[in-house]
Parts: C-alpha cells; structure tokens; sequence
DNA sequence: CTGTGACTTCCAGTCCGTA
DNA sequence: TTACGGACTGGAAGTCACA
C-alpha cells in the first residue's frame, strides 16, 4: 500500500508550505484559524485526519479555495 | 449562523450530482467506497462533516482528484 | 517557535431497522 | 432507491505540560 505519500502528510505538507510562504509562525497561524497551535503542529506532520469544517478553516485562512488548497495531492 | 450555503451541504450536492452522473445507486456507491450507505446519505444531504481520508475515498471512487471534486465549494 | 504524548469530549462512521 | 431513526464504537476535535 502507500504508494504514494499519504495524504495526510501530502496535506500536512502544501499547509505548512502555504503558511510558510506567508510569513506566518505556526503559532499565528493558528490564532487566524481559530485552532490549537498543536492542532495545527499535528496537521502539518500529517498526524491529523481533519474533517471538512477544519479544511475549510485552512482553506479560508489562507486565503485560497479548497480546490486550489487541494491542488496537486 | 447566517451562511449562505454550508460547505457540508454544497460539498455533498456535489457528490451527489457527480455520482447520480455515473450511474451510480447511493448503495453502489457507498459499496465503492467502502463506506456505509445510510453515511453516504447522510454525506449528501449535508448532515456530516467528513474527514479527509474519506474525502479522498469518495474521489477516487468517482476518479477524480480531490481538487476538482472541491472545484466550486 | 515547534514537536510530542497524553488526555477528555463528542462526533465520525457502522449496523440494525422502518417507511 | 432513498430518507431517516436508534444504538453503538472508534477516532476526530481540542487542550495541556514539557522537551
């Protein structure tokens, strides 16, 4: 199985990579989501199988669409 | 709560347009999946807030990526 | 600033039905 | 074929202390 990276750590990876570009610490980050700062430490290290709601949340925070959120993974 | 339109209940008219699309029985489907038919219901008539694995599931299943499945939310 | 393990609460997700 | 209810289990949501 798992031939490809799972797309928990996909995901994890494109958030971190987004926020980073931004210029955000996970920390305020975070605070703009409304999550935990661990919450989103656990997201980013693929740790994490969020719900709609949260993907949304991301999404919203960084100022993207889902799809384009979704894009490549 | 004053949205327009929830993500839970676009994501699953969503759903439901790209399966009924394919032919596909809420039941058939659902077996597809491997998920539960009255959860896949439930995922159409935007009752559940489902976790990405299951996002990337229900794609698969209707072969597409997650990205165009999300195209438009 | 971030990683991580442990923890509680509540819902994601399953299985049995009926209409 | 689909909607929806009840009851259940596992796991997502959310937080904390400490490295």
């Amino acid at each position: 199985m798992a031939k490809k990276a799972d797309i928990l750590i996909r995901f994890g990876e494109r958030v971190r990579e987004l926020r980073a570009e931004r210029g955000y610490s996970q920390e305020a980050f975070a605070h703009i989501c409304e999550l935990d700062r661990t919450y989103v430490g656990g997201i980013e290290r693929g740790e994490r199988n969020l719900a709609l709601r949260n993907i949304e949340r991301i999404a919203e925070s960084l100022d993207i669409s889902i799809s384009e959120l979704m894009k490549g993974l």
